[in-house]
DNA sequence: GTCTATACCAAGATAGAC
DNA sequence: GTCTATCTTGGTATAGAC
């Protein structure tokens, strides 16, 4: 995204490179069934080499969550500026942040066990479910002013959790009850779908047509 | 359960003793990260001592799991059996399923690392999984004939989906957002409610008074 | 059925040549 | 920066005495 010269944009740095290759193999299974030789391997490098990169296996998963991370606040951040009521943008948030959970869903896959892998990350982790439930929260505020949804106060923060829980659990789901084995792009439209209908029976005519046309896309 | 003499029931044989102390350990974290040095330990007994018992460490993951099938089963054809058409029927099947995952929480933290640990299990857990859904499709459909919930066609097998997906991934939500460590009964309560709170937004006014008197158990 | 001792192995990590 | 070779650790599992 920012390489000197892209002559050869076919391979980027080494480092790059391995989080590439790292990340492909963690969202597939759990760093710990991932062995330091399987990813030297797929990325075409020496162990001994990813060593020199990366001190140790932990350093992978923490320089991976930096980028989440990173990608999760521009998101939030986008959603707390906007004060538009085009009803497009809630659609468009909830997409976004699907979209980044499944890119790297190697984290959420078990959060306990990362976090006793990784411990360091309990707090930043924790932060970035607190943003995104604020946005959600505030989105659905918005939602609420401008007459789209109407939500009973008692039954507003349970939605939110489950949203949570959803959006981020949805794909465990689908690979054991459907035997999908390898979830591909194709399947968010599924995962959307069931977060969508977290919400559906709040909205209004107006937008619940929306949210349909968003789905159909 | 069928202990031929049970004048001493504080201990049960060294079999059962393993078997519980494993699960304990389990629930509390991944089956990978819990050694067997370490159940060996929990249960007082040594090392080589819990692989006469047990042959090997995913052994003792089978014996867990035959367990919870069992139970599952029982559940699955006590509320297949039941006709009652009285509310508290369905209020209690889910309470008595979401204690039963509860119980055995350790195999729905990361299905997918079980299923590649215990590949065997695949097909188990597949089954187990669908017959929960049936048990909760039959439930939903008497309620709608009793007047007591009105779904919309389209939206039936979404809301199932996140019934199974909220109440698997309920304790993890509440493990990291609220920072609760160690998961007590307690928050059973909590749990519920979230499921329940799926159904609410379809339910009689009748049919709602006797959940939240449920819930307020 | 329970123990002690030990074999085995796979995975993370380091040293040092190139 | 990249490689080869090697060390180290810790966890699973077995042998065999009691």
């Amino acid at each position: 995204m920012a390489t000197g010269s892209d002559a050869k944009p076919k391979l980027g740095a080494t480092k790059d490179r391995i989080l590439t290759s790292t990340l492909a193999l963690f969202n597939e299974r759990a760093p710990d069934r991932v062995t330091t030789s399987e990813i030297a391997r797929s990325v075409g490098i020496n162990e001994g080499n990813l060593y020199y990169h990366f001190k140790t296996k932990e350093a992978l998963v923490l320089a991976l969550f930096k980028k989440f991370e990173s990608e999760a606040v521009d998101l939030v951040q986008a959603s707390a500026r906007s004060t538009s009521t085009e009803i497009g943008v809630y659609s468009g948030f909830l997409r976004d942040w699907f979209s980044l959970v499944w890119n790297f869903r190697f984290l959420f896959r078990d959060l306990s066990a990362l976090v006793a892998s990784a411990p360091s990350l309990t707090e930043p982790i924790k932060a970035v479910s607190s943003g995104m439930q604020s946005a959600v929260r505030h989105m659905i505020n918005q939602m609420m002013q401008a007459g789209f949804i109407s939500v009973p106060e008692k039954e507003q923060e349970p939605l939110l959790a489950n949203v949570w829980i959803v959006s981020t659990y949805w794909a465990v789901y689908l690979g054991l009850q459907e035997g999908v084995v390898n979830l591909k792009e194709e399947h968010l439209g599924w995962g959307l779908n069931q977060v969508s209908s977290l919400f559906r029976p709040y909205l209004s005519g107006e937008a619940r047509d929306a949210l349909d046309s968003m789905l159909n896309r």
